[in-house]
DNA sequence: CGCTTTTGACCCGCGC
DNA sequence: GCGCGGGTCAAAAGCG
């Protein structure tokens, strides 16, 4: 899946199902829709209606139990997320070596690379700041270095997501595509948005190893704030956007693909929204919220929704497990 | 119409 | 000096 656009919206799974929200599962929208017509029916026809009322309120609250089940899903799928991703850290820290292929090819950037493997990749948020190695202060001037920090983020996608689109948060303009020796995959070439003001760059490039993996490297340090900070969502969503914290849900044969751009972790953005802290109960719900969203908008994730509601997914493949 | 993407050409550093 | 390969430029095409 390609991450075409943030997810901003919210699906209240568990929330009040008299209130219903504009961009809410089409499937739970055609029964409230059924109930509201049954209830306008109910008026037209001007008869006591209590077996029908009981009937209906029985639906509802085999809805409302239906998503709250759905909530506790997502909320244990985000919960085992963040354990996979702390084990994935702890890898990551004991095992820093694993983390790319090196270029033997030019000198120079091998040597910048080995820096970058040893100083940087700590984790998959890959925004730890490179610091040069004291072989690095020798061979170059000390202004260079600071002029271009480089850090490195690893973004895993769909395998049939072909784009080379990293989202950051940040907009980027692409201004070039190579193929390179080490890698049949392209490399493309992004600037900032803001360029020539700002003069952060991007490479992508799919991993050699798990073409699934995005490899994106950053050059330099945006002297602007994050976009995501300059957009106001006063009022229209529930409480902030996503724009920190790009993920994209998905439900697929295989099973249910979220997938978390966590390049945003810059120490910056945190110190300066610290009421976002992924740890935070209000961070986690909002994960839970914006996952459902996204889910919502997959016509797969409907699709199965629709089965579940109706009582025919497990009879159909009892054994298949998300 | 303006912005973005594509893509071939060009530039430059490095190794031989 | 030459060839190779990564990085960048810029005109053309695409898109909203």
């Amino acid at each position: 899946m390609e991450y075409k656009t943030w997810l901003d919206t919210s699906l209240d799974l568990n929330a009040n199902p008299f209130q219903p929200r504009e961009e809410e599962a089409p499937v739970l929208k055609k029964e409230k829709k059924e109930v509201q017509s049954n209830f306008i029916e109910l008026g037209r026809k001007q008869h006591p209606a209590n077996e029908e009322t009981g009937a209906l309120v029985e639906e509802l609250n085999r809805v409302s139990a239906e998503n709250k089940k759905l909530t506790d899903m997502l909320t244990e799928m985000c919960e085992n997320y963040n354990a996979l991703r702390s084990h994935l850290m702890d890898y990551m820290r004991k095992n820093p070596e694993k983390e790319v292929s090196p270029s033997k090819k030019r000198k120079s950037q091998s040597s910048n690379n080995d820096s970058n493997n040893n100083n940087n990749n700590i984790g998959v948020n890959g925004n730890s700041e490179s610091s040069s190695t004291d072989e690095d202060s020798c061979k170059k001037p000390r202004e260079e270095i600071i002029k271009a920090k480089i850090s490195r983020a690893y973004v895993r996608t769909e395998a049939s997501d072909t784009s080379l689109v990293v989202k950051d948060g940040y907009q980027w303009r692409k201004y070039g595509q190579k193929v390179t020796r080490d890698n049949p995959c392209p490399r493309a070439y992004f600037k900032c948005s803001f360029a020539p003001s700002c003069p952060v760059k991007k490479k992508v490039q799919r991993s050699v190893e798990d073409q699934t993996i995005l490899v994106a490297t950053y050059e330099g340090e945006h002297n602007h704030p994050h976009p995501s900070k300059l957009e106001a969502p006063s009022g229209s969503n529930r409480s902030m956007t996503l724009g920190s914290v790009p993920c994209s849900a998905s439900l697929h044969s295989s099973g249910p693909t979220i997938t978390l751009d966590l390049t945003k972790s810059k120490p910056n953005s945190d110190a300066k929204s610290p009421s976002r802290r992924i740890d935070t109960p209000e961070f986690q719900q909002f994960l839970v919220e914006q996952m459902a969203s996204s889910l919502t908008k997959d016509p797969n994730f409907t699709a199965a929704l629709a089965a579940a509601v109706s009582g025919r997914i497990y009879h159909q493949n009892p054994t298949e497990k998300w």
